[in-house]
DNA sequence: GCGATATGTTACCCGTGGGTAATAAAAAGT
DNA sequence: ACTTTTTATTACCCACGGGTAACATATCGC
């Protein structure tokens, strides 16, 4: 079987064959192949000399896809984040108690952590993009927060969380959450499912206002790429924020 | 009032005044400054410089001291480290059931991670730093994650806390209260022992076998700095590890 | 007071790595 | 088949910042 199916970050440029695919497709590619690196060893560390040899090309070509490192690390961390917001708009769509859209958000954003492009969010630092860009990052992690929050708040309202510090309970959870992207990795004992599954239980138990009622079986449809990005990748190439850098 | 004495982080080279103070003193300066710039602005995006400026010296100057940035870095991160161990030395002194070592644990290492140095903790990248240092600081990472760990299992042994997978719960609390490091800001609405208070509840809760013996009033004395330092620093100027960098 | 040591300073080196021409070679359009 | 556009290459620039050498000046033991 071809490497190139197996492998998720196989470049699409193998020496001496067809280099013909489409250009979404290799700027993607790169973009796997960045997370991966500037997971494994560090925004900093990682060269655009190696993110192109990894790919088969070099450095220059990569400004045939973006304006430079900054923005291939915006668009890393944009792909987590539209990870998240698929997710909470699914559980948004549908309906159920505080408690069980919270321990459908856990369960969810448990399983993001465990995918490169989910962990980015939490292991970039914003202080590494553009000042717009930080900024935009900033809001979308604002965002997830407030989420959390109202999810417990609409909890307590309806009775089905008993009272607590909703900013505070949101921290923990949310902490405890992102601190996955931190040790997860893929070879480890953990299986994603596992992990999601605990942790749903553990960081929701004393929350409930009922000593938790059977198993969560709500499961969310597993993480999937919406295609809000497609509108935003046919702008690519143009100029890039003004007060920013 | 002088702003010496004020300022946490007040160099003891101010313009034109006696520069006869002890050199241990001008190196915990030097750390205390280099740690505040490294949590604001990031390690990477702090020059050698900046920090020399900040305490009215020049960047030779730092040379002096120690032998280069990253092991500053260290020294940083060895500071926090210190303030875990001393936190659990003293509940391992003190006795108690484990759900009590457990509570006592999350409410000092909560507070420690309001402090400068016990940040730098969790938010120092260890690859940053020597191949010697940097397993120095993952053993120390293990060791207190393995405490976490013991204590419950040792909560389950004595019936203080109920079944559950104690690697995972571990990662749940120790992850919470490490992503404090990452949101606390001095000049914020909560002050450390009002999180730290908090926290206790809300990550134990869930835990106890029994809803909850009334306030945890057990509080561990405030944070302070133990005298392990001392001998380690007579040893500076001396070699650096062998097969490190 | 006087040499030895500790602690600064100024001036410089140089490796690194992001970014940019200038140019070649495919693909695509007509 | 030809031009045009896209995509890639080779060769280069240069700012930045960690680290060092050579030198100046306190401070201290005696």
């Amino acid at each position: 079987m071809d490497s190139r199916f197996t492998n998720p970050a196989a470049p699409p440029w193998l020496p001496f064959e067809s280099r013909r695919r489409a250009r979404d497709e290799k700027r993607e590619a790169v973009l796997r192949t960045a997370v991966q690196l500037f997971l494994e060893q560090g925004y900093h560390r990682v060269t655009l000399n190696e993110v192109a040899e990894r790919l088969n090309i070099t450095k220059p070509a990569l400004y045939n896809y973006f304006r430079g490192k900054d923005e291939i690390l915006f668009e890393c961390w944009s792909m987590g984040a539209e990870l998240v917001d698929s997710v909470i708009a699914e559980i948004d769509a549908g309906g159920g108690s505080g408690i069980v859209k919270l321990r459908k958000l856990v369960h969810a954003y448990a399983e993001v952590m465990a995918i490169d492009f989910g962990a980015s969010i939490v292991r970039f630092d914003v202080r590494d993009l553009t000042n717009r860009n930080a900024r935009i990052a900033r809001a979308a992690k604002k965002r997830i927060d407030a989420t959390f929050r109202a999810y417990i708040t609409a909890g307590i309202a309806d009775g089905s969380i008993k009272r607590c510090d909703a900013k505070l309970a949101a921290f923990a959870i949310a902490g405890s959450l992102n601190w996955i992207g931190h040790w997860y990795q893929r070879d480890g004992a953990l299986s994603p499912g596992e992990i999601a599954d605990e942790f749903t239980v553990r960081l929701t138990e004393g929350l409930a206002a009922k000593p938790a009622q059977g198993h969560t079986t709500t499961k969310t449809a597993p993480v999937a790429r919406t295609a809000t990005r497609e509108a935003r990748r046919k702008a690519t190439g143009k100029k890039r924020g003004g007060a920013s850098r």
